[in-house]
DNA sequence: CTAGCGTCA
DNA sequence: TCTCTGACGCTAG
């Protein structure tokens, strides 16, 4: 650990020293970068570098001062980097690219995140504690001189995590992974994603108007105006004034906490067969969720026709990204209907809205999406070594479809097969045929309609990961509005056909409970102090989640791993233009240069597909990860 | 079932 | 008046 450069940035409220939480007053007016530099014989010295907005001296001198020591070999540490990154690439316009390639440092910010990943620390004090860094006395001269003693805590808690991340094997993953990934992060959140502003405002007024026609109905049918929003004049109307569960003998869940009757929306179905009212409540819900989240809600972060998330590197314990302010891993990817039951009117002025499509490339760009084909599922069936998924998955089918089909068939054996053979879709069937002969017992559901629509894709996937990370019957039946009894049925039947559900689920508490914590496939752990629990409902959850750390922390080594290479393989053709915009879990958004859409996508789904190198060399899936690419003119086109 | 974030009372 | 919390609903698997 010779020669550390570190850099915190900000003269006085430098992340070192800022306050628990970020209050006006502390805001600092002078900003810059601090930092030392440690020569052989230890002895530091200490500089501050002002950079003043809108210098023009930030082009010169200063500019190519600091892109040699961030891109410099000596080994770099900086407590909050990504702050740093955004900040400084904002000010000077570092070029992307090279910024994510060679801008390489040590943050304990998101080393302390790797060794607990369930208690992410928020303050550099809160490091010191985390490591056992020596408690420092810090003298307050002034702002200078009190930075550079926290820059010497600085060099101690490196020292102490390096100490750390080793000795649990986190040091490759720190190295090699997360700090790879601060540069692009910060990147991502410059660059930001541009918005057809007139689209977004549109679709804001259509949804207020249903949600006015909404509140009108609610009104008239209510017998005199409330506020939709409030639980509690609904509360009274429905019980007090409609009195809808006495006059029905109808049994109301109470709330936990006011233990007054339930408006929740298990309780609202169930009441809308007896009155309209409550029919009205939960699509002016749905909708009032859907304008103040995604249509006025989102309006108030654009800044000149752009949309800048944060991307949070430690906010999951499983090792996923997290984004917000606004959240864009969060906006609906179906389509919205307007058409209502209450509210009458020609279906031209209630068009289905894409809430996706107002996201669209820059003027000579287009979208390219790549996602990992149920990337989960898959990691399941490598990890758990399941005979009947490994066999299926060596072929790019998709699985959910397949499973849905089957059901199908199974219930209403005949029709559809024959169209499917006749489109050339039917190897699919085929193979899951030999493998879950028909009249097995996966059979009997009986929910799936006439024709196989999207929603029963998504439906089954939502069944497939209930069922694989640990559903008890209530909830499944829950939302899959069946009773428990075939709740029960559908659990059961999985369990049968894949059997390592079960030993995999006890392989993993074994080990949880022997070590006290998981890892995944990229290395990254998981604690699980409540794993040997006398609690019986904490240890259940607790085991729950072990399952799921390993499968979805794995997917998220992938996902990160597969954002990673495909930068440096960018990195070798110099003249391609390919921006990362969003990372979806599984799923990675590009906005790609018109003419090179062909060129790129062989080149992401090429690297993507390459699950060895994704992995380390060391490594190998059983099975193949299929990409899917595509590629459109807004958001709504790729999803 | 797990993992998140934003809105509202 | 402000801040925090729980329930809900959107996403991802």
């Amino acid at each position: 650990m010779s020669n550390p450069i570190k850099l915190p940035f900000r003269e006085g409220f430098c992340q070192l020293n800022k306050p628990e939480k970020s209050s006006k007053s502390a805001r600092c007016t002078q900003s810059g970068i601090m930092f030392g530099i440690s020569s052989i014989n230890s002895v530091t010295k200490y500089y501050f570098l002002r950079i003043n907005p809108g210098d023009s001296t930030n082009t010169g001198a200063k500019r190519n001062f600091l892109q040699y020591l961030l891109s410099s070999p000596f080994r770099k540490i900086c407590y909050g980097a990504q702050e740093m990154y955004t900040y400084l690439i904002d000010m000077f316009n570092f070029p992307a690219r090279q910024v994510c390639l060679t801008w390489l440092l040590l943050d304990p910010l998101v080393g302390c995140w790797l060794l607990d990943p369930d208690q992410p620390i928020h303050t550099f004090s809160e490091a010191i504690d985390r490591l056992g860094a020596k408690p420092a006395v810090i003298k307050k001269k002034d702002n200078f001189s009190q930075s550079c003693q926290l820059l010497g805590v600085l060099s101690l808690v490196v020292e102490k995590l390096y100490h750390n991340l080793s000795s649990q094997k986190l040091w490759k993953l720190f190295v090699d992974m997360e700090m790879r990934l601060v540069p692009l992060l910060a990147v991502m959140e410059l660059r930001g994603i541009s918005v057809d502003k007139a689209k977004l405002e549109k679709m804001n007024v259509l949804l207020k108007g249903q949600i006015d026609l909404l509140e009108a109905a609610a009104h008239k049918v209510a017998g005199k105006p409330f506020h939709l929003n409030s639980t509690v004049q609904l509360r009274t109307i429905l019980y007090e004034e409609l009195k809808l569960d006495q006059k029905h003998s109808i049994h109301i869940k109470e709330t936990i906490s006011l233990k007054a009757k339930s408006t929740s929306e298990p309780v609202l179905r169930q009441l809308k067969a007896v009155h309209p009212l409550p029919g009205i409540i939960l699509e002016y819900r749905h909708l009032h969720k859907l304008r103040s989240t995604y249509t006025e809600g989102m309006m108030q972060h654009i800044q000149r026709n752009y949309i800048f998330t944060t991307w949070e590197q430690t906010a999951a314990a499983t090792g996923r990204l997290t984004s917000s302010n606004p959240n864009l891993q969060a906006v609906p990817k179906h389509e919205v209907s307007l058409k209502s039951h209450v509210t009458a009117g020609p279906t031209t002025l209630h068009p289905d809205l894409l809430l996706r499509s107002p996201y669209v490339p820059r003027p000579g760009y287009t979208f390219l999406a790549a996602d990992f084909q149920h990337i989960e599922f898959r990691l399941f069936a490598h990890l758990a070594q399941d005979p009947t998924l490994l066999q299926v998955f060596q072929q790019p089918e998709d699985i959910f479809i397949t499973l849905a089909q089957l059901w199908y068939t199974n219930t209403r054996k005949l029709v559809q097969v024959q169209t499917r053979q006749e489109t050339g879709q039917g190897l699919n069937l085929q193979v899951c045929n030999r493998v879950w002969p028909v009249g097995s017992q996966l059979d009997g559901l009986g929910m799936l309609g006439e024709t196989l629509e999207p929603e029963d894709r998504e439906k089954t996937k939502r069944i497939v990961y209930s069922v694989m990370y640990g559903a008890g019957a209530g909830k499944l039946a829950e939302f899959l509005q069946v009773d428990n009894a075939v709740a029960s049925r559908i659990i059961n039947s999985f369990m049968v056909k894949f059997p390592t559900i079960r030993s995999f689920f006890n392989l993993v508490v074994a080990k949880c409970r022997r070590d006290g914590k998981l890892h995944t496939i990229g290395g990254r752990q998981r604690l699980f102090p409540n794993i040997k629990s006398s609690n019986g409902g904490l240890r259940a959850q607790a085991e729950r989640q072990a399952i799921n750390f390993v499968i979805q922390g794995s997917a998220a080594d992938l996902c990160k791993s597969a954002m990673l290479r495909v930068e440096q393989r960018l990195g070798s053709y110099p003249d391609l233009e390919a921006h990362l915009l969003l990372q979806i879990h599984d799923e990675l958004v590009y906005e790609v240069q018109d003419s090179q859409l062909q060129q790129i996508k062989a080149l992401v789904k090429e690297v993507m597909e390459d699950t060895t190198a994704l992995l380390g060399e060391s490594q190998e899936l059983s099975i193949p990860l299929p990409v899917i690419i595509t590629s459109g003119k807004n958001w709504a086109d790729v999803s």
